[in-house]
DNA sequence: CATGCGATCCGCT
DNA sequence: GCGGATCGCATGC
């Protein structure tokens, strides 16, 4: 009904880096939401991307708009994005008040609530329930109303968590995929193995 | 396994 | 009006 106990919510502090710093420390990380019936779903963040204002394939590079505005608040907070007419796509906002910045969540590993995510999944193989930016959304039930939480709040029905497994030492970095501006940038981050 | 394409809406130009 | 921080299925090796 809750997740274990041994599980502590991320501080605040740990996000309020730039967002390309940030994201590595994110991986191995757990993205949980705790559903009204207090049902927990999680899953282990394997793959990120970092995004910033002077980058010109975030949504911020071209400045505030109605849409954006969750990544110009503080860090830890949720901006839950709707793409391609279909999909949703997750980041947890880094850096300082009013930066522009953060980190987009592209897969996780199931480890709690998984007959939860199979459902929402519609039956999709295990190892499709969440490898892929709106497949996480899917798999969690996160859509756009879930934009401005805050995943540092112990109470918040979507918070960032870690069980103590530190980040990989070793991180797969590659270039960002798919987008077509800034696609030099080495912001992608996968942990080894999958 | 790699590549290609259609689906389907919204935000910004 | 255009194109997107994608996904899933079909096709062809």
């Amino acid at each position: 009904m809750t997740p274990p106990a041994a599980w502590r919510t991320v501080p605040r502090a740990r996000l309020s880096a730039d967002a390309p710093e940030v994201a590595p420390r994110l991986l191995h990380t757990l993205l949980v939401t705790t559903g009204p019936t207090g049902e927990v779903v999680a899953g282990r963040i394997v793959e990120v991307e970092a995004y910033t204002a002077d980058d010109p394939a975030s949504h911020s590079f071209r400045g505030r708009t109605p849409r954006n505005a969750a990544m110009y608040e503080r860090a830890g907070t949720l901006y839950v994005y709707f793409t391609y007419g279909m999909h949703h796509c997750a980041n947890v906002v880094t850096g300082r008040v009013g930066d522009g910045q953060a980190v987009l969540l592209r897969a996780l590993v199931p480890v709690t609530g998984i007959d939860a995510m199979r459902v929402r999944r519609r039956g999709r193989p295990d190892r499709a329930l969440a490898d892929g930016p709106g497949k996480i959304c899917q798999a969690l039930g996160l859509d756009r109303s879930h934009t401005g939480l805050d995943v540092c709040d112990p109470g918040s029905p979507v918070r960032l968590m870690t069980d103590g497994t530190p980040p990989p030492s070793d991180p797969v970095v590659g270039s960002r995929v798919g987008i077509s501006a800034a696609t030099d940038r080495p912001w992608r981050w996968r942990a080894p193995v999958r």
